[in-house]
DNA sequence: ACCTGAACACCGTTCAAGT
DNA sequence: ACCTGAACACCGTTCAAGT
């Protein structure tokens, strides 16, 4: 499956090349459409999905274009994550108690790194410092204090919270984008690497090997959100103590 | 700082080439010596230590020559990931109850991971599937195990510290070979722009911004870890009830 | 059996030249 | 004021040629 093929607005047929199909008549480009042509091209989800040259065909411009609009790649990368975040915010309903508020942001944010795994994958270290990452800030910061916590404590726990979940949907998202065959070595490690080893060096594998080949990607996620909530929780109440 | 400079097994003035300096004078490559070379760049710190010209450098050979010994920089990578992994195990002392050999894995891996940036980066979302991380899979199957947990809970509760050892490492050393002003920009807006936000947007941000402004990376590592340690603390006991 | 080095298909980015 | 396109300094990797 080649990257031309899987882009659905590309026929491969046609005459005219790619530029003339983007390019709105006369029109000039702006943050705006560099902005949304970098998400649809993102959406796409291959690994070099997301590259200047990429950037250039699907806006049929010339690729060095953006930089007249944009810094350099990280600039306009930031900018996207953050309208990545803004669809995250979206998605989350009003009216919830602070720990399913938690678990709508942690659900959102692994739907959205899914989509958008090039950028999420780039994302797992860094922080946005724009408009919407105010708002998921401002929505963690409202939970823990729900929970119980202030000051210092709320502030910690906050960046628990954030680089946590950041680190998990970055995670998921960068497995999404290793080739089939990294994926198929890894899975194959759980399924039959794990069953084959010596049982008086590595009694604790040999007694769970069936259940490590079982283990889903869900569960460790649900896993892994659970025990934020909880850790919250109990500073919480020893807190009130 | 130039690359060079900073290299000092290098010194700039010396008029033979590198490659007669490293080489072996008649010596061959072996995947052995590859590794070596490959951890001595790792540890420069910088974001392209770690690439297959440097390592050809490092080794006084034609980079390609690599290519003699493993498949492919994946391949290298796998293998040098593992000789870290053999490192953190090495820090770990024996005779701990299960949540300080938790506390010692994540502190040896941290210790690690900050030493060898490139390769604990490239590490956050993969698995070795070599002998040191089945050495520490057991590791980690014993603590949840001493804890409480079996079965699929202890295989989850596994995968869940596994998975987010290597995320909050993996973070750290990506945030190590951030450029410089990247940095101070992750920093500044901590200390500056958090300070500045609308009050009435964000009444959380703006209660807590003198302590988010103080939030270390250490006081965030530690609320990760014990987050994780709580969580299995929890789990055991609702098993046991 | 192993190493060399040219070459290929990529990156992000700069800059002089166009309009 | 904005876009183009050649060019630069990188990547990882392949392959024919050397020894």
């Amino acid at each position: 499956m080649s990257n031309t093929a899987s882009n659905p607005s590309t026929p491969r047929a046609a005459a005219p090349p790619a530029r003339a199909r983007n390019r709105r008549s006369g029109s000039q480009l702006s943050p705006e459409t560099i902005i949304e042509a970098s998400l649809r091209i993102a959406a796409r989800g291959s690994a070099d999905a997301f590259t200047v040259r990429r950037l250039g065909e699907e806006l049929g411009a010339d690729p060095t274009a953006v930089y007249r609009h944009f810094r350099d790649k990280d600039d306009l990368l930031l900018e996207v994550a953050d309208r990545t975040l803004g669809e995250v915010l979206d998605s989350i309903p009003e009216g919830l108690g602070w720990q399913d508020r938690i678990r709508a942001l942690a659900d959102g944010s692994l739907a959205v790194a899914l989509k958008y795994p090039a950028v999420a994958s780039a994302m797992a270290s860094r922080t946005t410092r724009r408009a919407n990452e105010f708002r998921v800030v401002e929505l963690i910061l409202g939970a823990v204090t729900e929970a119980g916590l202030t000051g210092a404590e709320a502030a910690v726990h906050y960046r628990m919270v954030g680089d946590s979940l950041l680190a998990l949907v970055g995670q998921r998202a960068a497995y999404l984008l290793f080739s089939a065959e990294a994926r198929a070595a890894d899975e194959a490690s759980w399924t039959r690497e794990y069953r084959l080893v010596d049982p008086v060096a590595f009694p604790q594998i040999t007694a769970v090997a069936e259940e490590l080949a079982q283990v889903t990607q869900d569960g460790v996620y649900r896993a892994r959100v659970e025990a934020l909530i909880t850790a919250i929780e109990r500073r919480a109440a020893e807190l009130a103590a």
